[in-house]
Parts: structure tokens; sequence; C-alpha cells
DNA sequence: TGGGGTTAT
DNA sequence: ATAACCC
């Protein structure tokens, strides 16, 4: 075994190669599908290019880690092992290993239930996300080594557009490799793969570099999970868990019809929430066939026309959304429940050490918040959507006290929290909370060098010039000193 | 029903 | 600031 030189990608324009259109017309599709997977104004995300005009398939991998936070405690206690073992938030099981799962133990089960179909379950408790989020990190990091364009779906989901890597190796092979080319994992439905075929190459090619990944994966984080290739987000997302755990599926774009077919109902669309699935349902409409076949015009009505047309897409097994890079969080947040809070003096406690553990990663991850928001929860019978929030600026004397441990920071900040909390909250009646949270967001990168320096926060202005005939500047809107 | 996240309006 | 979506 030799190391294969994965290097780094350039901006090698591999283009050109007009290949015929992704999906065959197969399954009766009664709706005008239209040119599938075209990729309109070129969007030219981390060199992924797309010439105007050319028809566009992708290669996408969605990469999908084994029952996440039990993975990590049975790595942190290796003890635990070959037990059935459940991870505990307040009085949930949000998640349990294989062991358990054999017992009869489900995701998101309630420890009573759970402790009833299984006594011996051990239970760990996983409120504190810190080492899953450290953990879920790594691997994202470690899939962009591939390529970098990865997309994080929560802490144990990635996508990987892996176009460009594809194409590379392609073009590094010689016509007589093709004979050894060998599909990784398995193929969604046994469909047989044609080495004629263009697409099916890419994918096949795309199925190897998915192992590769899930290898890399075990081998350096210790970490099994699933992977799907196709030629979209949603359909690599859909054909990832065909095989359940620590196995990949290639989907061959013949299969398509067949994989969203497959549905039972219209709520195991990623995409389509509760909400969505609630009105559909109104509608009519429950199983893929019947979005597929609903009248469009109706369907913009109803859900308006950026989510109709966007679902209505998903029922074809079409999705031309770009796998976006993440990069840094957007947002840090900490966040608490409880069965009651109803004095402010204990609001604040809570909120002091909810503030505390953000300072701590704020400061670890090194930008700068601009923006602090307090989220509540008010006691009552009517389940879910119930959070409010207050956000407002950071003042900027206390964002530069922020990476200093001299200074005490927590003071200003407690008493922000406190106005946001007076602000929801009516302190002298009577109130029931169950959840506070602190987030900061507006996440800013420190001035360092002439790029991030003061330049950076101004905006040339045409209005003024100065005399010198040097350029002058404005601010650019919001909270700036000087 | 936890403790997080994202984007759109 | 909320509403929808994801895990």
């Amino acid at each position: 075994e030799e190391e294969e030189d994965e290097d780094e990608e350039e901006e090698d324009e591999e283009e050109d190669t007009m290949d015929p259109p992704l999906l065959g017309a197969a399954g009766g599709a009664p709706s005008a599908t239209g040119p599938v997977e075209t990729v309109g104004p070129a969007p030219s995300v981390h060199g992924q290019v797309v010439p105007a005009g050319s028809s566009s398939y992708r290669v996408i991998v969605h990469v999908d880690l084994d029952c996440f936070y039990a993975q990590v405690e049975m790595i942190s206690h290796p003890e635990l092992k070959g037990k059935p073992l459940g991870v505990q938030q307040k009085y949930l099981v949000v998640t349990c290993n294989y062991e358990a799962r054999k017992l009869g133990v489900k995701k998101l089960m309630s420890v009573r239930d759970a402790k009833e179909k299984c006594p011996q379950l051990v239970l760990v408790n996983g409120e504190d996300l810190t080492r899953y989020r450290e953990i879920s990190y790594k691997v994202t990091e470690l899939l962009e080594e591939f390529s970098p364009v990865v997309e994080r779906l929560g802490f144990d989901e990635n996508f990987v557009d892996i176009t460009q890597t594809v194409e590379k190796r392609l073009h590094q092979l010689q016509s007589d490799d093709y004979s050894v080319l060998a599909v990784s994992g398995h193929v969604y439905n046994n469909q047989s793969v044609n080495l004629n075929d263009v697409l099916h190459v890419r994918l096949l090619i795309g199925s190897q570099i998915a192992a590769e990944m899930r290898e890399a994966i075990f081998n350096q984080l210790g970490l099994t999970g699933c992977a799907g290739v196709a030629s979209n987000k949603l359909l690599s997302k859909l054909v990832s868990g065909t095989f359940k755990p620590n196995q990949q599926t290639v989907l061959m774009p013949e299969s398509c019809q067949d994989l969203i077919g497959s549905l039972d109902h219209i709520k195991q669309m990623p995409g389509i929430g509760y909400k969505t699935t609630k009105r559909l349902e109104s509608l009519g409409i429950s199983s893929v066939h019947d979005l597929q076949t609903f009248s469009p015009e109706i369907l913009e009505k109803e859900l308006g026309i950026s989510v109709a047309q966007r679902i209505q897409k998903f029922s074809f097994g079409e999705d031309n959304s770009p796998v976006t890079p993440s990069g840094p969080p957007q947002s840090f947040s900490e966040e608490d429940s409880f069965k009651k809070c109803s004095s402010e003096v204990e609001a604040k406690k809570k909120i002091e050490e909810l503030l505390a553990s953000l300072l701590n990663r704020v400061c670890k991850d090194g930008r700068k918040p601009h923006t602090i928001r307090l989220i509540i929860r008010r006691f009552s019978s009517d389940r879910y959507f119930n959070r409010e929030s207050r956000q407002c600026p950071i003042p900027s004397h206390v964002i530069q006290k922020l990476g200093t441990g001299n200074y005490d920071v927590m003071t200003p900040m407690v008493d922000i929290l406190m106005k946001l909390f007076r602000n929801m909250v009516n302190v002298k009646m009577p109130f029931h909370l169950t959840l506070l949270s602190v987030c900061f967001s507006n996440l800013k990168s420190l001035p360092t060098s002439k790029k991030g320096s003061i330049e950076f926060y101004l905006t040339p202005s045409s209005s003024t010039t100065s005399h010198s005939g040097k350029r002058t500047y404005k601010m650019k809107d919001t909270h700036m000193e000087e």
C-alpha cells in the first residue's frame, strides 16, 4: 500500500466535455422536469466554476456519523464499549449505541421508557456539548482535505462537493485503467455500473473517495459512519441512509426515481419540516407522488413561490442548491432548560453560568462577537414554539476587553443581559420560565493585517473628497468607535 | 422533547 | 424578532 498523493486542488479549469443530461427520464414523471440539474448563473464557489450554458453534474457525498454522541462517549470511556449505552440530556435519551438499539432503545426516548425497555442501559450525561463540538469540527476539517467545499449539517453530518476532486482523478487515469475501476460499497438498487457512461464512472470514483473519507475518519478519529454519493445534496443525503451502520451507498442516476419513491411520506424528505408537512397534508398531499403531480400554481399560493418550487423539485429528486462551505460558526450559544425559574435572581445566576461558558468559547475562537441575544421559553402547555428573544449590539468598549483576561467582562455583559431580560419579562408580575439561552453572533475577525484593519470597516465615500486629493471614508453603519 | 445550529422574511 | 428548517 502506497500513499496516494492527495495534493491540493488548484484553479484547474476542468470544464468542457458536453455530457448527456443527468437524469434519464426514467420512471414516468408526469410533469415537465425540464433540464435537470443545470446550474444557471454560474455559481462560483471555491473554484467550482460552471461554464455558462454547459450542463453541470456534480458529485456530492453526504457523510453521516453513526450515533455520534454515543461514539464519542465510548472513545472517552472505553470500558463502556460493548454495553448498551445511552446519552442523556435532562430526561431524554437523545441517542444511543447499536447495542442499546438492539434492545429497543430509540433516539429521543424518555429515560423512563428506555430504562423500562432496557434495564441494563448505561446512561451518560450529554448536556455539555464541548467534546462533541470539538470532535465534530475535527471531522469537518478532515473532510476539507479532500475538497474545501464542505457544509456542516448539525454536529454529525457533512456534505462535500467532490466534483473537482473526481475530475482530477478522472484525467489522471489512462484509458486502460478503466478496467480496474470498481465501486466501493453498495450501489443503490444493486444497479449495474456502466463503465462507458461518464456519469457512472464519476460516481464510481466518488464512491472510492467516500471510502477514503470514511477510512480517514476512522483511522484518525476512531469514528465510524455512513456515506452517500449522488449528484446533488438531496439524493446524497437520502441514499446515505440505505445501509445503516458504517456502510456507504452510491446512487446511479437511473435509480433516482426508485430512491425518492421509497419514501413513504413527504415528511421524510429533508427540507420538508413539521409546518410544511401540515400544510401539505391539508392540501391532500402526503406521498411523494402526490407532491409530484400537484398543481404548481395552487402549491405556490399555499406555500409561497420559493418553498413551493423548491419542494416540488425535491419530489423529483432535483436539488440545485450548492454545497455552501460552512467555515467557522456564525454564532455561539449555550442554553439550559429546567422545570421552573420564577425569580430574577434565579435567572441571573443561570444567565451568569451560560455567559461564563460562552466567554470561554468565544475567547478560544479568537473572533469577537458584536451582538448578544437572550432567549427565553415561558411555561405553557402550548408545546412548541414559545421562544422569545431580545438582542442588542455589544458596546465596543466591552468587545475590546473580550480577549484580555485582565478585565472583568462578566459584569457589563450580565448588566446588558439583565436589561434584555427585564425587557421581555415583567419581573413585577409572576413568571415561569423553562429555558434560558445566551447567544453571541455577528462575529468579526480581529483587525490583524492591512486587510483586516481600518479600511475593512470603512467604505469609500464619493460624496466627499478631501482637498489633498486623498479619498475619504464614511463609517459603515452600526457600532464602531473612533 | 435536548442543546445546539442555519437561512429567510 | 420571528419563523422555518436541520441534526
